[in-house]
DNA sequence: TTGTACGCGTTATCAC
DNA sequence: GTGATAACGCGTACAA
C-alpha cells in the first residue's frame, strides 16, 4: 500500500508538505507541489480516508436506516438520498429493518455511530410507536439525525409528504367529476401515512356536505392482494358506493382486478384513485388516476438537510419540509363536471 | 468521546488489557475482566470501529454499486444482500450508477477502495460493454469482487440468473398450452439478459420444430410504455400470432394494456408470459403467468461469496454460481393441453 | 496475566 | 514555504 510517506520520499518532500498539497490548507510553493503531484501519479497514491475519518472526525458517511426497499416509495426516497448524497461527496451507509414495526433500533444506531457516522438519515416508515426509542436525551448523544415520512413532533427535523392534502386533491377530484358516495380504501392504520390519508378523505368529505361514515372505509394492509379484498368487503357494505379513493397504488391494482372480475365497467361504474403513482399506474387497465409525491425529491432534501446540520451545527435548528403532493388525472376517473377539462 | 484509555482508567488497568478482554485474543483473568466490563457500562464506551479498521486492516464494509433500485431486480438483489450482510456482521456502503451503460467505473471503485472496503459487489446490469474496465491488472490490485448478473467470464466470481432456461420454461410453457405462433417482446439488446431470454426463447422453439423468425419479434425497453409499442408492432408484423413471450413483468403489464384496447380476451385471443415476477403480477387482469428468479437468494450468495473471498483468499478461486428459476402459472396462459392440469 | 511502546495513515501544531 | 513531532483510537509484539 502507497502512503504519504512513500509519496513524500520519492518527491524528496516531507509527509506534511504531501498532505498540505493535497488539502490546500496551507500554501505549497509551485515547483514543490508539481514535484509532488508527478509522485502521486507515478506511485499511483490515493489517501487512505479511514485515516483521515480517524484524525479529522468527520467520516463523510451518513447512514440511511430504511425498510421495504423493493416498494415503490422507500427504494424511490433512498435514490433521491443517493443522488444528492453523491453530489455532497458523502457516502451511504445503508441498514435495512427487516420488521419496521418492532425493529432493534438500539443495536442497529450504536453500530452505525461506533462506525463514526456524520449523520443519520431515519427513512422507516412510522408504524406504531417505533420512534419512541428517539429520546430528546438519546438523541444529544448522537449525530444529527433526519426523519422522513414522519408525523411533526417539536425538536425533530422530518422532510414530509402532505399526506392530507393528497387525500384532499383525490377526494376532490372524484367530487368535481360528479361522485357522489365516495369511499377509502386505507392502508393499516397503525402506519402514521395511513391515518393521515384517512383523515384528509374524512375532511375533504366533510367539507363538501358529503358523507364520510365508517360503512364507507375498509381497511388493507398496502398489498394489492388486500386492495382486492377490501374492494369486495366495502362494495358489501355499502353498495351504493361510486367511487373509491385508495390509500395507494398497490392496493388499487388489486381493487382494479377485482372490479373487473364483478365485470365493472371503469370509470363507469366505479371510479378509483390511487395514491403514489408507480411507474406501473399509467399502464393499468385503465390508466389509474393518482397522486404524485415528489419522493426522489424529498430524499434529496433530506439528505441535504442532514449536512446542513453536520456542517453548521452552531446555526441548525430542527426544522419541518413538508412537499406538496400533486393530482395526475387519467382514465380510472371520469370527465371533470364543473368546469374544467380531463 | 469515551476510548479505551478512559476505560483502562477507570478500571485500574492498561489500554492493552481493556482490548484483549473485548477480542479474547489473549486471556484475561475473571475479576479484571469484570472490573473492565464494569467500567464499560458505567461509562458507555463504544469501540471506535474506525480506528480498529484502521489498524487491523478490515474494515467489515462491502460495497455494492448497482443501478435502477426503484426498479425490481435490483432492489430485490439488493435486500438480499443486506440480509446476509447483516448475518455476517458487515456494513453496506451503496453506490448507484445513474447511467450504467457509460459509468465512470474508475471514480467509483477507487473512492470505495480508499475507504477501505473489504470487498465490492458490481450488480450493474451487463449494458453494452461496460465491464471492459475490469481488467485483469486492475482487478489485481483491488479486493475481491462479486458480480452479479454478468455474462460468465473465466476468472470472474459471478453470480447469476439462468436466462436462457427461465425463457425456455416460458415457451414449453405456451407450447403445452397450444400456441403454436409464439412471439417475443425482447428487452434492449445491448443487455445481455435481454439477448440471453431471445436466445431461450429461439432455441426452445427450434427444438419444438417452431417458427422463430425475425418478423415473430419485436424489441421494448422494459418499460411498460415500450410493451404497449411493441405488441401493436408485433401484432402488424404477424397477425396469425396466438401467444407472447415478453422479456419482463413490465413491458407485459403495458400489452396487457394494448391488448385490452385491442379487443383481446387473453389468454383466449392471445396468451402471455412474462419474466421475473413482480408482486404486481399476480394482480394483473388477468393474473400475469411468469418466470420467477430467485433474487433474493442470489443477493444472499453473492455476499456470502464476496465474504469468502475476504476470508480465505488463498484457498478463494473464482466461480460462477447459477440459480435455476420457475416457472409461476396463472390466468394469463390458458390450460395445459398435453397431459398436466393447470 | 498484565503493562509498555509502537504502528496503522493521516492531519495539525509548532518551530524554522 | 517547509520539516519535525504529536495525536486520532485501537491492536499487538515484547518485556515484565
Amino acid at each position: 500500500m502507497i502512503t504519504v510517506k512513500h509519496v513524500a520520499q520519492a518527491a524528496g518532500v516531507s509527509p506534511g508538505t504531501v498532505s498540505n498539497t493535497l488539502t490546500g490548507k496551507r500554501p505549497v510553493s509551485a515547483k514543490t507541489r508539481a514535484r509532488i503531484f508527478q509522485a502521486i501519479e507515478e506511485l499511483g497514491y490515493k489517501p487512505n480516508l479511514l485515516a483521515r475519518s480517524l484524525v479529522n472526525r468527520r467520516s463523510h458517511f451518513i447512514a440511511v436506516i430504511t425498510s421495504e426497499i423493493d416498494q415503490f416509495g422507500p427504494s424511490r426516497i433512498l435514490s433521491g438520498i443517493e443522488a444528492q448524497a453523491e453530489e455532497l461527496g458523502y457516502s451511504l451507509l445503508l441498514s435495512l429493518m427487516r420488521d419496521p414495526s418492532q425493529a432493534d433500533v438500539e443495536s442497529t444506531i450504536t453500530n452505525l455511530v461506533a462506525r463514526g457516522v456524520d449523520g443519520i438519515i431515519w427513512a422507516v416508515h412510522q408504524v406504531g410507536n417505533n420512534r419512541r426509542w428517539f429520546t430528546r436525551e438519546r438523541r444529544k448523544k448522537l449525530p444529527p439525525i433526519v426523519f422522513v415520512t414522519m408525523e411533526p413532533k417539536p425538536g425533530f427535523t422530518i422532510i414530509n409528504s402532505n399526506n392530507r392534502a393528497g387525500a384532499a386533491l383525490a377526494v376532490n377530484h372524484l367530487i368535481d367529476t360528479g361522485c357522489r358516495v365516495i369511499g377509502h380504501i386505507s392502508g393499516p392504520l397503525d402506519w402514521w401515512e395511513a391515518r393521515e390519508r384517512l383523515t384528509g378523505w374524512r375532511q375533504s368529505l366533510a367539507q363538501a356536505g358529503l358523507e364520510n361514515t365508517d360503512d364507507l372505509v375498509a381497511r388493507g394492509s398496502w398489498s394489492a392482494e388486500s386492495g382486492e379484498a377490501a374492494l369486495h368487503q366495502l362494495l358489501s357494505q355499502r353498495s351504493d358506493i361510486d367511487s373509491i379513493f385508495l390509500g395507494n397504488d398497490q392496493m388499487a391494482i388489486g381493487a382494479l382486478q377485482a372490479a373487473h372480475r364483478r365485470g365493472y365497467t371503469i370509470p363507469h361504474d366505479l371510479a378509483l384513485v390511487g395514491f403514489d403513482n408507480i411507474p406501473e399506474s399509467r399502464y393499468l387497465w385503465p390508466p389509474l388516476t393518482t397522486i404524485h409525491q415528489g419522493l426522489f425529491e424529498i430524499g434529496k432534501v433530506a439528505l441535504q438537510t442532514a449536512h446542513d446540520a453536520i456542517e453548521y451545527p452552531d446555526e441548525f435548528i430542527a426544522k419541518q419540509i413538508t412537499h406538496q403532493p400533486e393530482l395526475i388525472v387519467r382514465e380510472s376517473t371520469g370527465v371533470v363536471h364543473s368546469s374544467g377539462q380531463a
